[in-house]
DNA sequence: ATGTAC
């Protein structure tokens, strides 16, 4: 992007000025080096969604930013329904509430080496993954509507977990406001083969060790501590929210004219909040986002049961699971003014600090854990929310390392048995069905996740607080 | 992301 065009707020911010059709400036979060980097079709497309009716403050963009579908992926947008605001489902992305969750373990990387083989092995035997993949869960009618009512709650119900996982769980491990009866037969015929599959393109299992702690007290109270184990799950709600997706952007182009709405983009694919699509769209994202809790909950389950078998301790404790692909219901301050908002997060992990509701009890004084999944082969981070996330961008962070490469490209350039070859030599073992999944994924695909932690930190969305370096990770 | 296109 020509930075020229664009005034720089401050060290980390960069302003979008407002023009021709824009209701709100956009703000991007990133280095020079960074924004410089991402594509002029983020500036487009931030202008697109910056221009969408009842937009509130700015667009946003994270460090990670890069195209996506209709709205940017790295971008938090908020609406508010008084004021004629729109829900969109390319503003939430194909892959609902798709997101991370990490386990602590009780073991050090001393512990893991002599158990190396039986645990890649042994998870990826357990733990289905890859396009298409199927678990040895089949659900009934009953059990899809209660799952899409109940999300992780209801998958400790039925035995995958413990309650006090619950309180690790953003919303308590389910969303509330879901509406089963908006997800279509087409949506729940997909899932009822894959719940407790982990899925493709970049979501994987990933077994890391922490390398570097930045705050020490705050690590201590996550549970971290350097040279200790534990285990990250990225992945969303597989076939039923990429269906709820596909059937509402459908939807959205067909019924958002009739509102008046005029898109620059058909990707935009909005409709009023306050209209009965648009009321449908929202409960049945928020039943897709309650599928993909309860698919992180059973896929944790899996990784306690092999740990269990090889380790003979498969009491992992939950540390925290956030979504980074998902809209909600939000009080903020704007203007002065507390305001009931929509807030579109794509691509981007909300960052609560200190003393906010959804933070949980015993981490209260120190605010959510942010968890940030880098790409295949580099690091992850977590950090913690900041109240300064609050003002600066509706508390959010940033979410991975973010793309620089398209699959095609990242295929062209890499062959999926040099990419598992180099990292077996830094000592990664990579578990994979798919070579050309593994070329789709290579390092060289992806920005530097330490530069963006870096801006993150900087620019006050979420504070460092641990590094992790992968030992094994299962792909898709 | 995705039974990897309508």
């Amino acid at each position: 992007m020509n930075t020229a065009t664009l005034n720089r707020l401050d060290d980390w911010a960069w302003e979008i000025p407002k023009s021709g059709t824009m209701r709100v400036p956009g703000i991007i979060f990133a280095s020079e080096e960074l924004v410089g980097g991402m594509d002029e079709k983020v500036r487009e497309q931030m202008s697109n969604v910056a221009s969408l009716p009842g937009i509130v403050q700015a667009a946003y963009a994270m460090p990670d930013a890069h195209w996506g579908y209709g709205f940017p992926i790295g971008g938090v947008a908020a609406f508010d329904p008084q004021e004629g605001g729109v829900v969109s489902a390319g503003g939430v992305g194909f892959d609902i509430s798709c997101g991370v969750r990490t386990l602590l373990t009780a073991l050090s990387v001393e512990d893991i080496e002599p158990l190396r083989a039986q645990l890649a092995d042994g998870l990826f035997q357990h733990v289905p993954a890859g396009v298409g993949s199927t678990s040895r869960l089949r659900l009934d009618e009953r059990e899809l509507t209660a799952m899409l009512n109940g999300g992780a709650r209801w998958a400790v119900g039925a035995g995958y977990g413990q309650p006090a996982d619950l309180g690790r769980i953003e919303q308590g491990g389910r969303y509330d406001g879901a509406d089963p009866a908006q997800v279509s037969g087409e949506a729940r015929h997909r899932q009822v083969d894959e719940m407790g599959t982990l899925g493709s393109g970049n979501h994987y299992l990933e077994l890391q060790a922490v390398t570097d702690v930045y705050d020490p007290a705050t690590a201590d109270a996550f549970g971290l501590a350097v040279g200790a184990v534990v285990v990250s799950i990225h992945c969303g709600s597989r076939g039923l929210g990429h269906q709820v997706a596909t059937e509402f952007a459908r939807r959205m182009v067909i019924e958002g004219p009739g509102y008046g709405i005029r898109l620059a983009d058909r990707e935009l694919a909005s409709v009023p909040i306050d209209s009965p699509v648009g009321r449908d769209y929202f409960g049945a994202m928020l039943a897709a986002a309650n599928c993909a809790l309860a698919n992180r909950q059973i896929l944790a389950h899996f990784v306690r049961e092999v740990f269990e078998r090889v380790t003979g301790d498969g009491n992992l404790s939950l540390l925290y699971d956030v979504s980074h692909n998902v809209c909600s219901l939000e009080t903020h301050e704007i203007a002065g003014r507390r305001r009931d908002v929509y807030v579109h997060r794509k691509g981007a992990t909300r960052s609560l600090g200190p003393g906010a509701a959804d933070v949980p009890a015993d981490l209260k004084a120190i605010g959510q854990p942010v968890l940030i999944g880098g790409s295949m082969g580099t690091c992850s981070y977590i950090l913690a929310g900041t109240a300064a996330s609050e003002t600066r961008a509706f508390s959010s962070a940033c979410h991975g390392a973010g793309r620089c490469q398209s699959r095609s490209q990242s295929m062209r350039q890499n062959r999926g048995e040099d990419v598992v070859e180099r990292l077996r030599r830094r000592h990664i073992t990579i578990k994979s069905r798919s070579l050309r999944g593994v070329a789709e994924e290579a390092p060289t695909a992806y920005k530097d996740v330490n530069a963006v932690v870096e801006v993150t930190h900087a620019a006050g969305l979420a504070r460092k607080v641990a590094r992790l370096a992968p030992l094994i990770c299962v792909k898709g």
